[in-house]
DNA sequence: AGAAATATGTATCGATCACTAAATAAATGG
DNA sequence: CCATTTATTTAGTGATCGATACATATTTCT
């Protein structure tokens, strides 16, 4: 099952696995699923259409992958460190100082692949919006749950509401996302995050 | 020029240009601009492609009228009211109220067609993305303007970073709009508007 | 009435869409 | 060596894309 396992049989693949999702990553987060073409996705991968699909499947397993390939990658803004941190405060902001870091590195499109992306597509590919909106709300539902502790734990005014603040906080970095594809420089998005932390709440203790 | 002038020679149209264009400025605000397809269009508005490409000149043709249709009717937020208020706080708070309302509208399809909308194209209709994407840049210029004024009228603190709080609003109400398309209700909505509002400054005087 | 102008309905256009059938190449197992 | 397995190459599939040619219908202008 795993690639490294012991050599299978049967010619060997010619390209690099993560490579070419590195690539297809790129063109689904500059175009969108399906302003990303077949033809496009398989000449910047350096891989012919039938090596594609044996490989993927189809195009939407490859968009999940490539998806599950931008989380791991530059789309990682470190949310997991809200569970982590002493200081709740300092790690939201941390995260949007992260979120305007990646949503406006020179090497890859602006934006995230995920926060704006994958909103609209056609009647036939309503599964590529599905995907896509589905990692958003893992990611709601992991901040609320932190939030929630959070509350109990005395750590945010008993008074919160955690849900607005959840959906403020995903907000902010739906729409930062949005001003990086529109240009925003990443000193722009990091005063963008800086006043949108004044709406957090201070702590009590 | 006018369409009630003093009716032109040859054939009257025969569909109603505004009904038409209602129809299409749904496909586009549920589809986006590619996941609309001129069969489908032509289908909802009640009129054949030749008709179609004779009064909207084509597919961006319609799709810049149907942006102006949807700003001049269901996507009014009411921004102009930041102008013409005497508190501009409570101002940009019903600002915010107006978005939550008409991006959960029962009978239009959630969002903002602006805001979230027209963020990924194919290369060949990158154009469809400059044109949504001035629509947005052109309120936030409204919306810099007015916080100048109003700082420099003491409106505002002095101290006030009003460009960051201009993109700290557009990113809200544009994160608002993903949320309202990933199925937030009308009233999560408020409850995220009012507490972004946390962040916007008090009164001094 | 007849000419000019504009819209409509029918029937497509070539290009591109996502995808694949068939033959060939390159590896392992026996 | 030969069978088996998997990947690659070549060359396409039918469907749909945005857009239109052409003939016809309906109006105003002279």
């Amino acid at each position: 099952m795993s690639p490294k396992d012991s050599r299978s049989r049967g010619r060997p693949r010619s390209f690099d696995r993560d490579k070419a999702l590195e690539a297809a990553m790129v063109l689904f987060w500059r175009h969108g699923y399906e302003g990303a073409s077949i033809a496009q996705l398989s000449e910047a991968m350096g891989v012919a259409p039938p090596s594609l699909y044996s490989a993927f499947g189809s195009k939407e397993g490859l968009y999940r992958e490539a998806l599950e390939f931008y989380l791991a990658g530059p789309g990682d803004i470190g949310a997991e460190r809200l569970a982590e941190a002493e200081d709740l405060r300092a790690a939201a902001s941390a995260v949007l100082a992260a979120a305007a870091t990646a949503y406006t590195r020179p090497e890859y499109p602006p934006g995230c692949m995920i926060g704006s992306g994958g909103l609209h597509c056609g009647e036939d590919n309503q599964i590529a919006v599905e995907v896509t909106a589905e990692k958003r709300a893992a990611t709601r539902r992991f901040v609320l749950t932190r939030l929630e502790q959070a509350c109990a734990a005395g750590e945010l005014p008993a008074d919160t509401n955690v849900e607005a603040l959840t959906d403020f906080f995903g907000a902010v970095v739906e729409g930062m996302s949005i001003q990086a594809r529109d240009g925003a420089s990443r000193e722009r998005l990091l005063r963008l995050a800086e006043q949108a932390m004044r709406a957090w709440p201070e702590r009590e203790n």
